[in-house]
DNA sequence: AAAACTATTAGACATATGTATAATAATAGA
DNA sequence: TCTATTATTATACATATGTCTAATAGTTTT
């Protein structure tokens, strides 16, 4: 199979897709494939998906498929076969899934104040200048 | 039972308990109703409960008290009878619990950058010149 | 002291999540 | 083409989580 015709395909399975429901939590162990698959470069493979996460979590290859299979039952990634192997690409936006589940852990724990949610995380660290500079940059950056 | 009686089955109870593991994650319900109890006046039974977290959500008695139940097991929280009813105080401190899940969120989903996490909340958010000052107060109390 | 009334406890059950074994399909080598 | 190899699929299973019904124990009311 050819670069066209993979990102032929590639194209298609993203039209076809259905609207991702950005509402969904992904467990933990999906997340982590989901950020193999974001950060790799479509479409993955198992054999790639492996190194990237199932090693290092210990799975088996069957494990790893277990959670492709449900991601792409939740609709947040896609794939097609080729051979006996089968491929895989992401659906869902990793910024805006992110988005989502920061916006709600600020809500769950912090009642949606994000200054609450900074006083939490710097309770006990000391800022150190390159987080205060980090933070005014962010802050200018902003205006 | 007197005022006094109870202020010593408190400090009794909170005496014997065990040292919280606050590496553990509690699942969604379970949190509802710990922060139903953290933002009560110790202790707290189950009407009270009810009425703050229980009649919004829909449960029975029994399913709250399934919570409490575990909640106990997890070691977070400690209770004694009079009566037939049961009274419930926290074990667990809230700050430090909401303190060590906001760091494993910021590892999980932001590489453990608090402005990355900023990046991601504030994405389609304007900050206002409120958000702006609250910011602004915040560092400068920090130096 | 029974009966009626609560509140709790025990136990159950469905669905979700993490994980794997056994079966199957596809390819490659002999 | 038959066999070995390899990747996938189907299925299963334990533990976790959300939720409840039925049983029990403690208290009031007659």
């Amino acid at each position: 199979m050819n670069i066209d015709s993979v990102n032929g395909l590639i194209e298609e399975l993203k039209l076809r897709a259905k609207p991702v429901d950005y509402s969904v939590k992904l467990p933990d162990a999906e997340f982590d494939v989901m950020s193999a698959i974001w950060a790799g470069n479509p479409p993955v493979n198992t054999a790639y998906l492996m190194k990237a996460v199932g090693n290092d979590k210990g799975w088996k290859a069957p494990t790893l498929i277990s959670f492709l299979v449900r991601l792409e039952d939740r609709g947040f990634i896609a794939s097609y076969k080729n051979g006996k192997e089968r491929f895989y690409i992401a659906i869902a936006d990793r910024d805006q899934y992110v988005h989502t589940v920061t916006d709600s852990f600020i809500a769950q724990y912090h009642g949606g104040s994000f200054v609450a949610a900074m006083n939490s995380f710097f309770k006990d660290r000391n800022l150190s200048e390159d987080d205060i500079d980090e933070l005014l940059e962010w802050l200018k950056s902003r205006y």
